[in-house]
DNA sequence: CAAAATCTATTTGTATACTAATGAATTTTG
DNA sequence: CAAAATTCATTAGTATACAAATAGATTTTG
């Protein structure tokens, strides 16, 4: 065995063939993709406002379960999103610990007015793939989740 | 048309089946399973290490377009790295604009002992497909880079 | 060659993400 | 029912990410 062979291990660890490294670049390109064409929302903001319009109104750790957000990070969101007056908050009167979020007239109208340029952002991003190829994707994607 | 059906704009958003959301599903999956078996780097910090150990050295900005990382995140993460001891920096002699970056004695030998691991992340994070699942994932996810 | 353009690194500011700790409220359980 | 466990929200701390502005160094170009 030669010193190029033995040194291999390493050598052959090829991090732009790695799943995490693609995916990181596929998340990339797919946040430009969004900020693009929702630059007034982040992703995340668009899933909270989505989720929230989606179920009518929930306690802001449940909403964070929906839209795979953490307790701390969901809160920044919900905050964010109270501050330009897009969701509103009321502690719940049946548990006092759980603060309920719904989104206002204004969010839901903004949420309404995103729908159709979220639906290109999903095609746009999965446009280098043919119809087959998308459908054969997400369903390998939604495994992974 | 029934007002159920007028309201479906947004009701037939799905956000849990749009790729956006999936793909940022499947990125914290593999981050945590990354967390769980190279607690000691994060995945751009280990990213970062790996290229380095690949390349032999590289300048600071350059080396953050080899890992996908704007100039202004790899210089965090290249500060944490020699903060630990893993990389050294240098001015470089010839353009001094440039910080020259590399792996050190303690880097290359961590980057190392991380590789089998990291193969089980890879492994790990395809586990829920069969073989010929992983191969066409990673096909069509190269595409969307 | 000098002006313009580009490149490099840094800094500031904003927005996810996650961990861990905390305290208050509610449920579960022995 | 009271103690224990759980849940909810908040806070603090760390680490990506990216935009935009800046300053210095190097290239390009007219």
């Amino acid at each position: 065995m030669s010193d190029t062979q033995q040194n291999s291990v390493q050598q052959d660890y090829i991090l732009d063939e790695q799943v995490g490294f693609v995916l990181r670049r596929a998340s990339q390109r797919h946040l430009g993709i969004f900020a693009s064409r929702i630059p007034e929302l982040t992703p995340t903001q668009f899933a909270a406002l989505a989720k929230l319009c989606e179920l009518g109104a929930a306690s802001q750790n449940e909403l964070g379960r929906r839209t795979a957000m953490d307790a701390a990070t969901i809160k920044g969101v919900i905050d964010r999103l109270r501050k330009r007056g897009l969701v509103a908050t009321v502690k719940d009167a049946n548990d006092q610990r759980r603060l309920f979020v719904k989104a206002t007239a204004a969010g839901e109208e903004l949420f309404a007015n995103c729908v159709e340029q979220a639906r290109k952002i999903t095609d746009e991003t999965l446009a280098p793939l043919s119809e087959k190829e998308r459908l054969m994707f997400l369903q390998l994607l939604s495994k992974l989740q």
